[in-house]
DNA sequence: CCAGACGTTGTT
DNA sequence: GTCTGG
DNA sequence: CCAGACGTTGTT
DNA sequence: GTCTGG
């Protein structure tokens, strides 16, 4: 799963300002002190070491927080050695696993994304798919985080991302024969939400909200590359839609 | 997808 | 070059 | 007891 | 930090 942790950075920040205001990101980041404008560039240019999200915790519900993409649990030695292990977490098992258990009790967030990408497998080719939610322009998935320490007593805040069973959608998309079945971001509904952050709430009522989101709720479209030479980059229009000739005739019959 | 292996003998 | 494991 | 793992996906 | 496998 590739999750559009970058290209929907600009839509974070005006959300994260929490006004209507055309500033664009740069600006936008520079008002908040969280990104400076090199760090936007980096992240423009960028690949995929260490990105950088907002999540929203417990603790400060309505503003959000910087944190590392891949969770380093506090007991880690060393952090390079786990933090792109741990980029999702089984929502099967967020309450055995070692690295994740402390999290899934009392560290969930949220992340809010505009999509994600997915690849369809056809006669020996992959098609790369962006997948969204029809009704909302950013939607919640489910996510753990993390503070770990180094050896200085610098903070470092990381998060992953929740997994769950692919509905149906994903199911036709996401069909990778290696696979033994398909995965998708746990997504959240509004009051799903809520509880999701609720600290109070017993293992067995986070346990429930633990499951894909019905596909009818989602859409997607073909994009170009978004990996490798070809690929757009950090940028919003790795989303757009970009058509094959050779998939015209859906075999899925769903878009 | 990409990195890494890709092999056999049996005393180096 | 092609397959496998991660 | 101690050393070693602690994770998921398959193009983040 | 805590569990597992040796």
């Amino acid at each position: 799963m590739c999750y559009d942790i970058k290209t929907s950075l600009e839509k974070q920040l005006r959300r994260a300002l929490l006004d209507g205001s055309k500033a664009d990101a740069q600006e936008i980041a520079e008002k908040l002190k969280i990104f400076t404008k090199e760090d936007i560039e980096l992240h423009h240019a960028s690949g995929f070491k260490h990105p950088q999200m907002f999540i929203y915790t417990q603790e400060t519900p309505d503003t959000p927080t910087v944190a590392t993409w891949g969770l380093v649990p506090e007991w880690v030695a060393d952090k390079e050695s786990i933090w792109n292990k741990t980029l999702n977490a089984r929502g099967e098992t967020i309450f055995e696993k070692a690295s994740f258990r402390d999290s899934a009790t009392n560290k969930r967030c949220l992340i809010y994304l505009e999509g994600f990408y997915e690849h369809h497998h056809k006669n020996g080719k992959t098609y790369p798919y962006f997948i969204k939610h029809k009704e909302k322009d950013l939607f919640a998935v489910a996510g753990l985080w993390s503070e770990w320490q180094n050896e200085l007593g610098e903070l470092l805040k990381t998060f992953s991302i929740v997994t769950t069973k692919g509905n149906l959608l994903m199911a036709d998309i996401h069909n990778n024969p290696k696979l033994p079945e398909p995965r998708m971001p746990l997504i959240l509904t509004a009051d799903m939400e809520s509880q999701w952050l609720d600290g109070k709430l017993a293992q067995n009522d986070i346990e429930k909200l633990i499951k894909p989101l019905a596909g009818d709720k989602l859409v997607a479209h073909t994009v170009g590359p978004i990996k490798g030479k070809k690929a757009s980059g950090n940028l919003p229009q790795a989303s757009l839609e970009v058509n094959y000739a050779e998939l015209q005739v859906s075999q899925l019959g769903l878009f």
